[in-house]
RNA sequence: GCCGAUGUGGCGAAAUGGUAGACGCAACGGACUUAAAAUCCGUUGGGCCAUAAAAGGCCCGUGCCGGUUCGAGUCCGGCCAUCGGCACCA
């Protein structure tokens, strides 16, 4: 056997051939408006993928698979007369570049450069037909220099409650604007993870532990720039109902955007003259409130400790700081806390209740104080039986059941003010009727918090920031991009002081201002880049107007037409986007509300033996070396046949034989190599009318392709090719049309081999003319789906019992006497009562009997 | 604990409420070949009956239990399992 197996067809050959071809031509260059080539009457489409942080280990094979299914899409579009604007592109700030940096004293721009430059060939290899002369890189300052300014415009912003909308700073008529800029500093407990020696905002943080690393997050109090985010709860929420996103993620940035109606209630604290303010949903249960909760860092715990418990209180308050988050937040965990010494006046029924601390009460959350109702709430009763509180009964269960421990909604009892009103109407009163006494009034809470963006690295963006005596100023637009300095060691300082304050010339801005040391974090890049891809060269403006009203056009609210990636981006970059997008909305830079309209999610590839794939497992499948054994169109072909795009599904390297063996088909129905081992077309191919049958399957596959591209089903499409290619393998003749029109159906699929066959057959035939590319979508004839005859089946009682072929123009009743006519049927129904018979035309008899 | 998704052959999977398992993999048999690879043809959910051969026939079967319907993988109710997300959010 010789070393190197014989290819089942050339695709080494012509793969890297029309590579070449599209990058010479630019084939897939979308031009703008306003710029040569540029076609006004076709519609556009602006397809996109999620870019990808170009790691030193190159592509694996979860990048091609939504990469594969975009490049489908776009190349169909393209033959179906739109502008197709499908741009690619490099998320390369991160965490692991600056690492190597560290260890190797290498700038990262170095390595990212290397990375990037793998990564494209790798892409280049799969034939992607990306527009490339739209690349761009989050750390190229031509780019980052507009990540900046607009940070800037959120920076120069406040959310002017009244309109609901972003407005410039120039407009607010309050005191003190920094009080109410979109971007603000603030001192705030916020994630710090000692290993990275950055701090991470709420979504980088998984299980108390750091998303990258997997590293021990703990809670400290640190200066940090936040994005006023909570602002937009409201309007990220409602916004959501007019995306035609799956349902699923719609539901995680639901959650973790965490809208909760209520009321909050003032309970005055006993011999003081002051106030605390505790959030519900259950104002109903106000009766029932015992005692009350402060979180362990609320700040009215110092006014009102007593003398005697300050020991213990401040002894609790130490071990919960030093708590992490892992240990904090287990819910597993027993309930624990100690008593202020203080008490508080239910405001219904003027009790004095006892004031605790415990770490159950989040003090971020609400208003970090809760009344406690353990009746009605399983931690409150947890606690209350801990510690020996009161529990009082105040919802009556519809069904006998135990009101104590009752959480859901019945009727209100031992509650004077509301009585015997269901919970939904008490609620109601009990707010009103505080409103009335100024004790309270209904509030709307949300779990989302403001987003902690600033991050003590290295490799990021810097703030176009400096600070003068203390406050902070933005620097103007002609002083962008802010461009880091060269360090001799990127090591981060451990202290929480960045990396960049190591450069001591680089942060003196002026003999009165510094600059600011921390950068932005990695998802700053990635928040507006799909408008970048609009208009990637300019450098008057962040994105041309024009081009923008063009690309992010459509008579729906979000401009990129389909986005497809993982899951994984959910809650940060899907809803990060959607804020920067709604910000710039606001100050009338972009001119759709909502960044993406369809979002598509590709689920995870898993190795051959069912597992997620990783390194230590060894079930990594490298694109590379299955491009070079089976081609790049068989890997794309594999990629798609694998299952439903959606669904997680583990690789086979069988099956990717499997659809080679497809391809290699295909080939061979067209192409014969002739005794000197040349090829040329086979003379079995003729310029002649298909007959019925093909006439039929090739119009099947023309409807079903088309239709099951526009559904993103691509593994049924491919199947449907198989079909087709099957019914024609052992053809005495093979008529040209047909094929010819099943080569631009496989084209967005296997593109190197349909452009070669296609090139193949204009060698011989002049009935086309210029390259598969160039080609109209064919169309199909529902008349021509169906023969004259069709197979009807008959069924008794609902099962299978016969089948007999009719005419397709057959009445019911000629249907149905056919039916009870045939020798089995009537066999089968001798001696008994005939009912209902249901006909479906064209379809089946249904006879019932008894 | 709460929310969501998914359960169909040996495997990946198909099936507008209407022939369950298309298409592919694997397996088995055959053709071609000195031989192998490649290729082509055929068989392939389980069980049972029938037969000289060619055929043929019956029952069961889409996680489990029930319901709606002439007819359910598909719709409804209740369970179970796996995966994913959230998780002391008052």
């Amino acid at each position: 056997m010789s070393s190197e197996r014989r290819k089942p067809y050339p695709f080494d050959r012509i793969e890297p051939k029309w590579q070449a071809i599209w990058d010479e031509r630019q084939v897939f260059h979308a031009p703008n408006p306003e710029e040569e080539g540029f076609d006004a009457a076709k519609p556009k489409f602006y397809i996109l993928d999620m870019f990808p942080y170009p790691s030193g280990t190159g592509l694996h094979v979860g990048h091609p698979e939504g990469y594969t299914a975009t490049d489908i899409v776009a190349r169909y579009k393209r033959l179906r007369g739109f502008n197709v604007l499908h741009p690619m592109g490099w998320d390369a700030f991160g965490l692991p570049a600056e690492q190597y940096a560290i260890r190797s004293g290498q700038h990262p721009a170095i390595t990212t450069g290397e990375n990037v430059a793998r990564f494209k060939a790798q892409l280049k290899r799969i034939g992607f037909s990306y527009d490339w002369q739209r690349e761009i890189n989050t750390t190229d300052p031509r780019y980052y220099k507009w990540t900046q300014w607009i940070f800037l415009q959120i920076y120069n912003s406040w959310f002017n409650p009244d309109s609901r909308r972003a407005e410039p700073i120039s407009t607010y008529r309050g005191g003190d604007p920094d009080g109410v800029r979109l971007a603000y500093v603030a001192d705030v407990p916020v994630n710090w993870c000692p290993e990275l020696g950055t701090v991470l905002a709420n979504e980088e943080v998984v299980d108390g532990k750091s998303e990258v690393g997997g590293f021990p997050v703990v809670r400290r109090p640190m200066r940090q720039w936040m994005l006023r985010i909570t602002a937009y709860a409201e309007r990220l929420l409602e916004g959501l109902d007019e995306l035609d996103w799956p349902e699923g993620i719609k539901l995680l940035q639901r959650n973790w955007i965490g809208r909760s109606e209520g009321a909050e209630i003032d309970f005055t604290i006993a011999n003081l003259d002051d106030k605390i303010r505790v959030f519900t949903t259950r104002p109903d249960t106000l009766y029932g409130a015992t005692y009350m909760v402060l979180a362990p860092e609320h700040s009215l715990v110092d006014l009102i400790v007593t003398e005697e418990q300050w020991p213990e209180v401040r002894d609790y308050r130490e071990r919960a700081a030093r708590k992490s988050e892992l240990e904090r937040t287990d819910v597993g965990k027993e309930k624990t806390g100690v008593f202020t010494g203080a008490y508080a006046i239910n405001p219904a029924n003027d009790e004095r209740i006892p004031i605790w601390i415990a770490d159950y009460v989040l003090a971020g959350y609400g208003t970090g104080a809760i009344m406690g109702v353990p009746a009605h709430d399983e931690r409150d009763l947890e606690f209350a039986r801990k510690f020996d509180l009161p529990v009082r009964e105040v919802v009556q269960p519809s069904a006998g059941e135990n009101p104590i421990g009752f959480v859901g909604e019945g009727t209100a009892i031992n509650s004077p003010v509301i009585d015997g009103l269901p919970s939904a109407q008490a609620i109601r009163r009990i707010t009103e009727w505080l409103e009335q006494r100024g004790a309270g009034k209904g509030a709307i809470n949300y779990k989302l918090r403001d987003w902690l963006f600033s991050r003590q690295r290295y490799w990021g963006e810097p703030f176009p920031i400096v600070w003068e005596k203390g406050n902070h100023r933005a620097l103007e637009e002609k002083e962008l991009p802010i461009v880091p300095p060269p360090l001799d060691d990127y090591k981060p300082t451990g202290t929480g002081e960045p990396p960049l304050a190591k450069a001591k010339e680089w942060i003196r801005y002026s003999d009165a201002a510094m600059r600011e040391t921390n950068t932005m974090p990695q998802w700053a890049g990635s928040c507006w880049y799909y408008l970048r891809f609009c208009d990637p060269h300019d450098d008057r403006r962040f994105v041309g107007e024009e081009a923008e009203r063009y690309w992010m056009a459509g008579d729906h609210p979000g401009g990129v037409d389909v986005y497809v990636g993982g899951t994984e981006h959910a809650v940060l970059h899907l809803l990060y986007s959607r804020f920067w997008h709604k910000v710039l909305f606001d100050l009338g830079y972009v001119s759709k509300p909502e960044p993406f309209q369809r979002l598509v999610n590709q689920g995870v590839i898993l190795g051959e033996d069912n597992q997620k794939m990783s390194k230590s497992r060894g079930n990594i499948v490298n694109p590379d070396d299955v491009i070079e054994q089976h081609g790049a169109d068989a890997f794309r072909c594999y990629e798609m046949f694998m299952g439903p795009l959606e669904q997680m599904k583990p690789w086979s390297m069988r099956g990717v034989e499997g659809v080679a063996r497809f391809l290699a088909r295909v080939w061979r129905l067209l192409i014969t190599e002739n005794q000197a081992g040349s090829r040329e077309i086979s003379d079995k191919i003729k310029a002649v009318d298909p007959d019925k049958a093909q006439q039929k399957v090739l119009h099947a596959t023309i409807k079903k392709v088309t239709e099951d591209i526009e559904s993103f089903s691509f593994n049924t499409a491919i199947s449907q090719m198989m079909i087709f290619v099957n019914a024609f393998t052992n053809a005495e003749m093979i008529p040209l049309l047909p094929m010819r029109a099943f080569l631009i159906l496989l084209n967005p699929f296997a593109p190197h081999i349909a452009s070669e066959l296609w090139e193949t057959l204009n060698t011989k035939f002049t009935d086309a003319r210029g390259d598969i590319t160039e080609q109209p979508w064919p169309s199909y004839d529902e008349r021509l789906l169906v023969g004259q005859e069709v197979e009807i089946v008959i069924q008794i009682n609902g099962k299978l019992r016969d089948r007999i072929k009719m005419s397709i123009v057959a009445t019911e009743e000629e249907m149905k006497a056919a039916a009870i006519a045939t020798p089995k049927i009537q066999k089968l129904v001798s001696g008994k009562n005939i009912g209902k018979v249901v006909v479906v035309p064209k379809k089946l008899v249904n006879i019932v009997v008894r």
